[in-house]
DNA sequence: ACGACGTTTCGATGCCAATCGAACTGTTCA
DNA sequence: TGAACAGTTCGATTGGCATCGAAACGTCGT
């Protein structure tokens, strides 16, 4: 109950076009200056000063000085999870027009999704690999069968199992554009790190869309049995 | 990124103190009529009427017409997701100054989350349910043990297992007071359920918060070894 | 030390939206 | 049919804040 005006707070950091395009630009983990992130929220610099200095006042964002220059990033991987679900809401309400840009159409396509895959390909993925037997994955949650672990283990995925003997957890995380699951947690985290050492993907220059290379498409349709 | 726009539209929504406080008091999945709601949000009934016809209009509330009064409620657990996960960014960031009040102190110490227990009570007894072997549980996923399903279905509760001979799925829920994931997830209401249905714990007439029970106490102490 | 560049601060402007009083609609009950 | 009550609509006021121009700041090159 007290928390509400703490909770309006930080919907307010959120609640401006130009913020909310810094922070969905900032979504994938990297960092970036804070004339890149001018240009993408569409106003001055004077301006993108004012908000950043918000979003780092609230402690969304975490400033790092390199050089004359100032590089921002999310404060944390809670930060891209609230976005997540402002997303998910976001795009399950009021579909209205969609201008379908390009790239609106790649992000659909292939994302990241702070640190693991999203979009089509990743609900591909995740489809795929519950079909073939290494997942089971739904709303609520997820778990990954031994052959799954294997599986993935096997094509040079580091699943990190923590000390206690427990199984690699993955999370579900609901994609704003499918509408669907796909796999987020550490196996996600792992899964997308594998896909970027093999060059299966690739990130495009500006954005948070990946660019599925050729070896990539093969991989996921011979290995995954994805159907993209 | 081109959601950003309606990213920012959602987030409008919620930052407003009288409508974040609407939200918040419908978090536990209530019905509540307009009235109701103007008191909580602390403005006036026209002011709430507003408030509401945005919140449905954008389809995060639904409304049902009772006779000469209107009930509303959250459109979906999705909303409760996001807002709890708004909830967990604004405790996280900027601790300030804590009023602590009454209600605020019976928030943090027993209360629900959408449809499941939060809290110190939902806190405690995650961590004795971990304690027992009962369930495995951390920010990224959680799982239940064969022993911990016959725990809770020996105490009476109803763990539904879907089609697929899958266990019952339980998730986390970072825990915005204590800042600690308690149980959500379909295991999570099943706990919730069997605590109202047992009288462990009673709901306050206002707000989310619960009271625990003399008999509750003692069941989360003997069958759960809990501290509290 | 100077100049260039990236970034921030200051100040003024303009717009959006929250708010409430008053009046209106609709439902229930006598 | 009319009274009582719940809720909404309308209109006017208000305050907050996003925005940008101009200027200052700090850091790095030469």
């Amino acid at each position: 109950m007290t928390i509400a005006p703490q909770l309006a707070e930080v919907a307010h950091l959120v609640a401006d076009p130009g913020r909310a395009n810094i922070l969905s630009a900032l979504m994938d983990g990297r960092r970036l200056s804070a004339g890149e992130l001018a240009e993408i929220a569409g106003v001055t610099p004077q301006t993108t000063s004012s908000h950043l200095a918000k979003l780092v006042g609230r402690e969304l964002l975490i400033v790092e000085k390199r050089g004359p220059r100032r590089l921002y990033r999310l404060a944390s991987p809670l930060v891209a999870q609230m976005l997540e679900g402002l997303m998910t809401v976001a795009a399950a309400a009021a579909p209205r027009f969609r201008p379908a840009s390009r790239i609106d159409a790649e992000m659909r396509h292939a994302r990241t999704c702070y640190d693991h895959l999203a979009g089509e390909l990743g609900v591909a993925l995740a489809d795929a690999m519950r079909e073939q037997g290494h997942l089971v994955l739904d709303a609520d949650g997820g778990e990954m069968t031994a052959g799954g672990i294997g599986f993935l283990t096997g094509l040079g995925a580091d699943l990190i199992v923590p000390a206690g003997s427990r199984r690699p957890f993955c999370r579900p995380c609901l994609d704003w554009s499918e509408r669907r699951p796909h796999l987020a947690g550490r196996v996600g985290a792992a899964l997308a790190d594998l896909a970027f050492r093999q060059d299966w993907i690739r990130r495009r220059p500006r954005g948070r869309s990946v660019e599925i290379t050729e070896a990539g498409l093969a991989a996921f349709r011979s290995h995954f049995r994805a159907r993209i």
